[in-house]
DNA sequence: TGTACATCAGTGAACGCGCGTTCACTGATGTAC
DNA sequence: TGTACATCAGTGAACGCGCGTTCACTGATGTAC
């Protein structure tokens, strides 16, 4: 059975949708604890007490916008981990899969990077939840491969955190830099990552 | 031939002083762009036009405060580059050396962290220009280690950019998170990013 | 050392402005019968 | 289908408030002689 809005449901989604796509379009150029609620509100065109009908604050639309850029973001970590090949391939494909998200959402990665270490705490927050998901998924990933034999959780969940830190430095680096160098590096650090963590095993642990 | 400020002089130097200590203060809980010049001036207790005998505005101010905040860290990087020892006893040194730069400056490394990607471009550049900078001069001592031979200038940057980006991730995940935990990711990571790096040339580059 | 003038860090009052929030309202949409 | 009432997203006016900036000022410090 499929369910359909009813109109004045709609309207009021499209509302809320409007006042959030404006949020990311002003915070390009300013964070979130300076944004202010009139700015937004004048954006799309509606009145400023109407934002009270969608969100609390401009905090609370802040954690509306994390659900929305990782939700990109999970997408694009789940094509990635999903690649097979030989690791150079795999190394190329990831980067793609970067370059390609970041053309699609700017605004989103600019966001993240912007909030991930920003000044509101309930949105820092939401960013770091959802970071560290990410990366016990993408650790959880690296148990399944067969290189992993002998890996301990605890080194697998920070393998995986380095790569989703390396994943969203490298998308706000594309933000600020020229594509070609930026991806470069971001290629030649994924190659010495895997190459240390080829090694890993090499020498047992104290 | 020692050269004492004048009386002036020596009491501008400390209301300036006071209102970069402030705004760190103040910075604990906002992002520079929401930063109010009255606030600043309320806390050190002078008027607000007085702010305008030092800063031309808030992000000036940033960026004064990005000189200070990155003149420790350099302080801290320069220390950790002249360690010697086992590798093992390098990765520990230079993690107690973040920890205790840490301990000693941590709204230094709050700021860093959060405007480095934040909405004042000035300061952001600022920053960025920095820490670039910080990357080659590391990239400049790998490349006089013995076990840098046959690395490129660009692979060497690429491996300065590592250990400095690390650096400050490491730093800011202290502000949040238990001591214990990070630093022991911290060090595991370092391990890997060495493990590559002894790795690094032994299969030659396509 | 003393005097007369220049400098300038900090003052305090004033300004116009945009902010977040509240409130009673309107009129299209939804619901019950 | 039609009617009568309920809901509620969005309105528009009002409020008190703190903001950044300007300005002529003051009085301690600095300088020239």
């Amino acid at each position: 059975m499929s369910h359909t809005l009813g109109i004045r449901q709609a309207q009021k989604q499209k509302t809320r949708q409007a006042l959030m796509d404006s949020a990311l379009q002003l915070l390009e150029h300013q964070s979130l604890s300076s944004l202010g609620l009139r700015e937004v509100t004048r954006a799309v065109g509606v009145a400023p007490a109407a934002f009270y009908r969608h969100f609390k604050d401009t905090a609370d639309l802040g954690v509306a916008l994390v659900e929305q850029a990782l939700g990109s973001l999970h997408e694009t970590i789940r094509a990635a981990i999903v690649t097979t090949g030989a690791s150079d391939e795999r190394i190329d494909r990831a980067v793609e899969l970067i370059a390609a998200h970041v053309l699609a959402y700017p605004s989103h990665v600019r966001f993240i990077a912007r909030e991930r270490h920003g000044g509101v705490a309930p949105v820092r927050e939401a960013i770091g939840v959802q970071l560290r998901r990410f990366a016990d998924e993408v650790a959880e990933a690296l148990g399944a491969d067969p290189e992993s034999v002998g890996w301990s959780s605890a080194d697998l969940r920070m393998l995986g955190g380095m790569y989703v830190d390396h994943m969203v430095m490298t998308a706000s680096a594309l933000l600020e830099g020229d594509e070609g160098p930026v991806l470069a590096t971001a290629r030649a650090r994924l190659r010495l990552v895997t190459l240390g963590r080829r090694h890993w095993l090499d020498q047992p642990e104290p």
